[in-house]
This record gives C-alpha cells, structure tokens and sequence, in this order.
DNA sequence: TATTATATGTAGCGATCGCTACACAATTAT
DNA sequence: ATAATTGTGTAGCGATCGCTACATATAATA
C-alpha cells in the first residue's frame, strides 16, 4: 500500500527540482502539475492542499541543501580567506539556486505565507551552522560573532549578484582584503 | 488645464504611501484604488497601465529616500564605527520600509517586472552613494572598496532582520567589533 | 450657447488562481 | 466473485487579476 507514498516522493523531488529552477513565482498549482507530469487534480490527490506541497518541497530543498554543503565541506579557512572562498561558491550554478530561492523565500515570508517563513529560518540555520563550522578562528569566543558576520556579508553579496551588481561584489571582496591587511 | 497633473501627483503620493506601508504583495490595481480613495477604473485614468503607476510611484520614493539620507547626513565615520551606526539606522521606523521595499524589489526583480528592477538598481545607487560619503577613510582607495563591503554587509543584516534574526545580528556586529580591535 | 474635450461610474471580459464535485476505472480485500 | 478502497480524468466554481467598453456628467472652448 505504500505506492502513494513513492509516487507522493517522486511528485516531491520533480517539484523541488521546478522550484530550484523557477523560484516561487512560477509556482501555480496548474504549473507545478505540468513540472510533476499530471494534473492539478492529481497534485491534490497526492496532497492536502498547496501549502502542504510547498512545505513538503521545501523541507526536501533543504535536505538536499545539507547534503551538498556537508560534500563541500573544507578544512577550516580563517575568516578573510573565507570570504572570497564563498563569494566564489556563491557562482557555483549546484549553489546558486539555492541562494536565489532562499532570497525569494525571505522576501515571500515577510508577509503571510507560512511554508515559506519556516523554510527561508531552516535555511538560514543550515547556512550559518555550516560557517559556523567551517570557520577558522584563533580563539573559540570569536567563533559565533564572526561566523555571524561572514554570513551576513554574504547574504548582501547574493543581494547584490540578484541585481547584476558583480562590479560592487569585487570591490566589497576587496574592501575584506584591505580590512585584513 | 493642470488639473488632471495635480491629481496625478497626489495620487502617486498616496501609491508611494501605500507601497511602503504594505509592499508590493497587496499592490493589486483594485487595492491601490482603495488606498488613492478612487475606483481602479480612475487609477487607469490617470495612468496608461499598472506599470506606469508603479513606475511613478516607485520613483517618488527614491526621491524621498535621496531627502531622508540627505537629512540622515552625518560628519563621516570610519568603518568600524559607521557599521553598527547603520545597524541602528536600520531599525529607524522611518527608514525600515524603504529597505523591507527594497528587499521585496530586488527579489521581484529577478523575474519579470521592469518597473521593479529598474527601481531596484536605482536605490542600491543611492544607498551605496550616500554609504560611500558619509565613509571616513584614511586613504582615499580605501573608500570605495570599504563602503561596497560596508553596503554588503548592512544588506546582509536587512534580510536578516527580515526574518527576525536579532540575534545573528548582534552576534555580526559583535563581530565587526572584534575584527577592528 | 453650442460643441468639444475631459472626468467619473457601472459592468463585465477573459485569464488565472486554489480548490472541489462527480464520474468511472483499477486495484485490493473479503 | 463481490464489495470496498484507491487512483485518475473532466469540468467547473467562485475569487481575483489587469484591463476595457459603454455610458453619462462636468468643464473648457468655439
């Protein structure tokens, strides 16, 4: 009897798949239905209502988010290596989707929607918890605060590269080299 | 004959009101009537279509946003000092809805809408502008790179503060502290 | 004053949205 | 084999979207 569930995976993984590739606007039930090869009626089979496909989607995204941040994990670079590390990661066309999703979902999740407000936190921890560990410090208290400022200096920069502002994402990386001089 | 220009004006005033208060998510045509006190039949009167009124109206509040920094001028201040400075700025009940706006356009602005991207790229001018003045460097090549980063940086904390991360940016300017000291 | 242009209201079109009712086939359980 | 459950398709509802046709009132111009 656990044929719905694998299809239910299946629909799961194809719409994650739409999502990562389109972002949340795309995604109308009609047109996640097409992405997933059947129709709305079907989608609505397989789940409650959009929200609850959403969220499904959504945790799946983050899942595959760890994953690939635990295969790109390195060994610890302290902070002004860091940075440009990361800004380069940030082109990495695997990463990329997940940044402009994740962008989406905390522009989405200053209004209502609930699914997207759960997802973009989840993500922001899985990001922070991942610099966390993969920042090099000299003493452990630096650790939180400086983690923190990585992650937030890159976050501006996915801002910035959303706007095609790659010129101002250079100076900033050279701003971080002539602060660690 | 200047009747009709006066109303418009006033109308995008209202709009400009309304946008800031509310975003771009409840920007329908039959909403923003509601908001200029007027039915969507007048809006599109006054204006050919729902872009154009975007368009004026998002321009209006980059004319406010150049007054409102203008007044925000402040004698210039190095990096480590301007940052958390900008970080309480950020909070200002007056300059919040700007940068939430903000946040919103450029994320809208990856997609299709014109009017969106092209007042996106316009406030990321004048923000980086105004970041780039009010900057005190010690050399004068120093200046852009730094307020690209400092730029960065605080748009890093806007969407952090989007999803009410308070913490993380405490624990970020906690860490400009450390970085400077 | 007569004519023309501008201002405003009502109603609704066609498209899309999330979602559902109804019908029927396929499978499973008894 | 019969009954009950599960899968799938068609059609469409009511809401909202941007926008428009048509009508009339008001004002400007001749």
């Amino acid at each position: 009897m656990k044929k719905t569930e694998i299809k239910r995976q299946l629909v799961i993984e194809k719409i994650a798949d739409h999502l990562l590739a389109n972002g949340m606007k795309e995604a109308s039930l009609r047109r996640l239905a097409a992405a997933a090869g059947m129709s709305d009626r079907m989608l609505l089979h397989y789940f409650v209502n959009k929200d609850e496909l959403l969220t499904a989607a959504l945790i799946l995204i983050t899942e595959r988010l760890i994953v690939m941040l635990e295969g790109a994990r390195l060994e610890q670079l302290p902070y002004p290596i860091l940075l440009p590390h990361l800004a380069g990661m940030m082109k990495n066309p695997q990463i990329r989707p997940f940044l402009r999703l994740w962008l989406e979902l905390v522009s989405l999740s200053s209004g209502a929607e609930a699914a997207c407000h759960a997802a973009a936190q989840q993500i922001r921890d899985i990001f922070f918890d991942w610099m966390t560990a993969v920042l090099k410090v000299e003493r452990e208290e630096e650790r939180k605060p400086l983690a923190a400022l990585a992650f937030a200096t890159i976050e501006g920069l996915v801002l910035l590269d959303a706007l095609d502002s790659g010129s101002l994402i250079e100076s900033a990386l050279e701003g971080v080299k002539m602060q660690n001089r």
